[in-house]
DNA sequence: GTAAAGGTTCACGTTGACGTGAAGGTCAAG
DNA sequence: CTTGACCTTCACGTCAACGTGAACCTTTAC
């Protein structure tokens, strides 16, 4: 599969995956005339590079965290367990993240309620 | 209050107090020589303009929710109930981001305890 | 064999929330 | 009245995750 099918794919534009490749998130093989060349199971990767990206890890961490993810969890690739202290960091800023997110969530609903009463005068 | 107490007030850079002045989210006195002159409510303000800046909100919607924070959510600003779509829908995609966190966090939960049961073998 | 479609590598542009000097004005203390 | 600490306004630098051309090469179809 070339760039822009997997591009249509994964809805990730051709620019964000060699950029994924430069940061070493994404590592197509090569035709015998330079072109990328992906497979399936490189959708499912950028699928997971998306999600982690959207939650607010840098590529630097999404490169270390990606061969650690396997399907069933019964196993861990090696060298992952030396980055365990490292993903419980990000845990913890996830968790700072989520309880900041609920507040503001919260005070939204309020002002919300409050516009919605006296618009109900 | 002169800018640098603000700053060690809040733990927010003076640089980042004119940057917020700048973008209409903080807005002080002047002296008569031209410093900036800061009552003890905009070190609350302060306070609300990072958690709001923290939850991914940016600077317009700062500008445009600060004025509809106020402390018993009674009443509400005027001009506030016009917003109100607005914040439904940052409500939305806060809610969209704190489901991401969620699955990321859950994900690290699986690598983490995986990566402890090869440590304990 | 040639044209169109799509690929390649530079390399500079964008956005947001500031950091970091530069050049100079203000203020309290001595 | 001068020094030093603090302030002011420009104005350019930063960083991450890409967007956007430029100049050129590859592949497929006819």
């Amino acid at each position: 599969m070339r760039i822009s099918a997997l591009a249509r794919r994964t809805g990730v534009s051709p620019r964000a995956l060699r950029y994924y490749e430069e940061k070493g998130l994404l590592v197509p093989g090569r035709t015998a005339g330079g072109y990328r060349d992906y497979t399936d199971e490189h959708v499912e990767t950028v699928r997971r590079i998306r999600i982690l990206l959207a939650a607010g890890l840098n590529s630097d961490m999404v490169r270390e965290i990606l061969p650690c993810m396997v399907d069933d969890g019964q196993f861990l690739a090696p060298g992952c367990e030396d980055l365990i202290a490292t993903f419980e960091r990000e845990q913890r800023r996830i968790d700072t993240q989520i309880a900041e997110l609920h507040d503001v969530r919260s005070a939204l609903t309020g002002i919300i309620s409050a516009g919605k009463a006296f618009a109900g005068r």
